[in-house]
DNA sequence: GTCTATACTGAGATAGAC
DNA sequence: GTCTATCTCAGTATAGAC
């Protein structure tokens, strides 16, 4: 067969997703893939590694409309900065997608909680974080900059949890119009980026030295 | 031994927390123990079972502890209900003790991403989380029920994601004063629960019924 | 370069004697 | 409650066919 590796990605997503990477053998997925054990080893070098690409191969698109939507606001927005609300929702917006397939991010969240892939994964988003985070500082300047990452970093947490796979959060969220949530969520963010800074400006920068 | 029971958690700890779940094999930490096998199965049932004993005795006690202050600054506020603030502060600061055992959250995750056992595990977390629920409520009255919850599921994910283990992360937490960083979490957490609803509360309680 | 067949090593789990 | 012996099955490595 020509695509023996896409086969083989395929079903693996379908499985990972219905049953999770633990429960999920390779013996099961080539069984169903109907390619050979060995197979899965040439081309990705380990499960994990598989896992690895299966949830890149995902992710890169959300990753790369993010940027995408960040340039439009950016460029709409000239020679000012975009609003905070503005910027949370080009981050946003593109991972509604990802949240309707119920089991994809507890792949995520098994990437992250353990395994040696989590490096490479994090090269992955760290260009657009970057970018995210410059986006932000200039919209909320009165923030220093470890401030602003750690907020950056709440950011992430509240919004990675919001997929995270506990059943009951779930139910509520596909009970919940998903693009209800992702507003609230905007609110909540956009109250924390612009809450009173612990730590004004001019203090850190001079604690920094 | 009287206590091959404690002996086998204690190692487990250890090894679970320097290693990793995944790479740490029940032979290595029997062998440290000093113990059988088998008597790991007679006590816990699987090695799932076992993680989900370990963490359950690091984490009751800092839920403890938060209901206890809970309990303080509702006396201390009474009749009135405490602020935001306080409420956030009873909740995240009895976490600071475990954020200093390294690689302690990303078991959580461990349990939290994967694994049979984790509806027990949010069992153990669900009276606390409730408890903390109604508080904010009483502090945001001006939240509708339902975004309310999703707020608190934010704070949930800021939290979490603190500790979750990503090495660069991890640097930062620990090059930063902890308590600092819980004051930036505070601070971040308190502007969003005090932004202005997405959905105003009369709105809400009419389409509820 | 791509894939198959097969063997290897180590894991978690279990049955049953003591 | 504890231990020995054993089972099953996983991920991985290699040799070699096309």
């Amino acid at each position: 067969m020509i695509d023996t590796k896409q086969k083989i990605m395929d079903v693996a997503e379908r499985l990972f997703g219905e049953q999770g990477y633990d429960a999920t053998s390779l013996r099961h997925i080539i069984a169903e893939a109907g390619v050979n054990l060995a197979a899965v080893h040439y081309h990705f070098g380990s499960k994990e590694d598989l896992l690895l690409e299966v949830v890149l191969r995902k992710i890169n698109p959300v990753n790369q409309e993010r940027m995408a939507l960040l340039d439009q606001i950016e460029a709409e927005a000239a020679p000012n900065a975009p609003t905070v609300e503005k910027v949370l929702e080009a981050f946003l917006a593109p991972a509604i997608h990802v949240s309707k397939s119920p089991e994809f991010v507890k792949l995520m969240g098994r990437l992250h909680a353990e395994g040696s892939a989590t490096e490479i994964f994090h090269k992955h988003f760290e260009p657009m974080i970057t970018r995210f985070r410059t986006a932000l500082s200039r919209a909320v300047p009165e923030l220093s900059e470890r401030e602003l990452e750690w907020r950056s970093h709440f950011m992430v947490g509240a919004m990675a949890h919001m997929f995270t796979g506990r059943p009951h959060l779930r139910e509520t969220l596909n009970r919940d119009d998903p693009r209800l949530v992702i507003d609230y969520l905007i609110a909540f963010l956009s109250g924390g980026f612009h809450a009173p800074a612990v730590e004004p400006v001019e203090a850190a920068v001079r604690e920094e030295k």
